[in-house]
Parts: C-alpha cells; structure tokens; sequence
DNA sequence: ATGGTGGTCCCACCA
C-alpha cells in the first residue's frame, strides 16, 4: 500500500507540531507540503529523519517554498524544482522519483482576482504545467501530480457556487486549465473514490468560515492512467482544522495498492 | 475582515 497525501501547511515553522501529530496518526509514505515559507537550509531534516522520512525542499523566505517527505528513498537524481525554460523565482513545484512512481508536488499560483497580473500568472504557469506534464508523460507511465491547484474543479466543490461564481478559484479559464490537465489522462482520485456528500479542503480564516463549513476543494491528488487500477480511495482529513492555530488548508490522502 | 511574514515595533504584502 502506498498512501500519498498532500497538505498546504501555511508556514512550517507555526505548523510543525500539527504535522508531526498528523504524521504519527496517519502514517503516509509520502506526504507533499506546500507553504512552508522557509529557505531550504532551515527545514528541520532532523526532526522529520527522527520519524522516518526523507526530506527534500526547495524552500524560499515568506513565501511559497514546497517539500516532500517520504519513507522510501527518492531518486534525487531525478528530482526537478523548476518547469524547462521557464524562470520563475517562486518556489512552487518538486517533483521525484519514488519506487517507480513520478510524484510531482504542486503551489498553484492563488490568483489573487479575476483579470489581475497575478490571475494572468496563474493562467501561464498552469500552461507551462499542462506542456511539462505532456513530457513528461511521454517517458513517465506512473504519475501522481498532487497540492494545492488553487482550482475548485466544479461547483459541486464550492460551498455556494452563486457567491462564487465568475470569481477566482472557480473561474472558466481556471476551469479549462484543470480539464487541460484531466484530458491529459489524469484520474482526479477524491472523486474517483466517493465517501458521500463533498468534502472540502480549504476554509477562509475569515467570518468563521469553517465552522459554517464555508470550504471549497481546491487540494487534489491526480494519478496517471496507469495507477488507477491500483487507487484504494482518497479522503480529506478535517480534523486539523479544528486544532488550535490550523492550517487553513486540510490534509487530502490517496491509497494506492502497488 | 483572519492569519503568516518581515521590516520596523505598526504596517504592507500575500493568501
């Protein structure tokens, strides 16, 4: 069994107790952290080696910077921090080798609004996603892309999608580059394994947003054609948000059986 | 209309 999960821990520093007490509970192979907001030579290797992970980052101060821990040894000779021919100072993709399997650990842009420079960043950094994707499925049959795409797929994964509609995270453009992703051949895992009414994975901070379960999903698990056969289920884990001090983003976890 | 970060000890930026 191989469980893989993604978590946008919003600064690793304020949530490395969140994340040790969620690991030693939910034991994942692999789990992809997103917002560490960290250089990379301040990542505590240690204290994740003290519970059996590997680490590698490619952090960044203040802002963005991911990491992915895993069990198993990745292949660092395979791992990737930037999309080819495309400078971009933000730290926001890693992707690896693990046991045969390319994992690909994702910070989608946010977007700020509809029609801003930050939206328009978005839009051509999911682009230069979908044509490194593209090659690298060319040489890759078994792909786990996974984080925080910022992008609710559908409005079944909006809280109220008349509040939302036309707005960033949701809109037609941010649409139409996930479906450019999912007709790649990719399996988005939490709806390929439904557990009932839709979970959510994101609440705002603000109007007490989570307790009125006021959430979108905007964290995904996608797997290449090849692994979805083997794809046991995919559930998103609320119960850190209701810790002191949460991660506005939930853990989402996929179970494969390899 | 909250929360994290960092440069200045309140404010700007980002989500």
């Amino acid at each position: 069994m191989l469980k893989i999960a993604t978590w946008n821990v919003n600064s690793l520093k304020v949530r490395l107790e969140h994340v040790l007490e969620w690991i030693k509970s939910a034991q994942p192979d692999v789990l992809a952290l997103q917002e560490i907001k960290m250089q990379s030579d301040a990542f505590p290797h240690d204290i994740f080696r003290e519970l059996g992970y590997h680490a590698i980052v490619s952090g960044q101060k203040t802002y963005n910077g991911v990491a992915l821990l895993s069990k198993q040894p990745m292949l660092v000779e395979t791992a990737v921090s930037d999309f080819p021919g495309y400078c971009d100072e933000q730290r926001r993709i890693l992707g690896v080798e693990i046991d045969g399997v390319f994992i690909l650990n994702l910070y989608v842009p946010n977007g700020a609004a509809v029609g801003t420079d930050k939206y328009l960043y978005k839009l051509i950094w999911l682009d230069h996603l979908r044509n490194f994707l593209t090659s690298l499925l060319n040489k890759r049959q078994k792909m786990i892309v996974l984080g925080d795409f910022n992008i609710a797929p559908t409005d079944q994964d909006v809280h109220e999608p008349m509040l939302w509609q036309g707005g960033v995270l949701v809109s037609e453009k941010e649409r139409a580059a996930w479906k450019s992703l999912i007709d790649l051949g990719f399996v988005d895992c939490y709806r390929k394994s439904p557990v009932g009414e839709t979970q959510y994975s994101w609440w705002d901070y603000r109007q007490a947003a989570f307790r009125r379960n006021m959430g979108l999903r905007i964290d995904h698990v996608l797997a290449s054609a090849a692994l979805v056969d083997h794809l046991q289920g995919c559930e998103i884990d609320k119960i850190p948000r209701t810790w002191e001090r949460p991660s506005d983003h939930a853990p989402v976890m996929a179970s494969f059986l390899l």
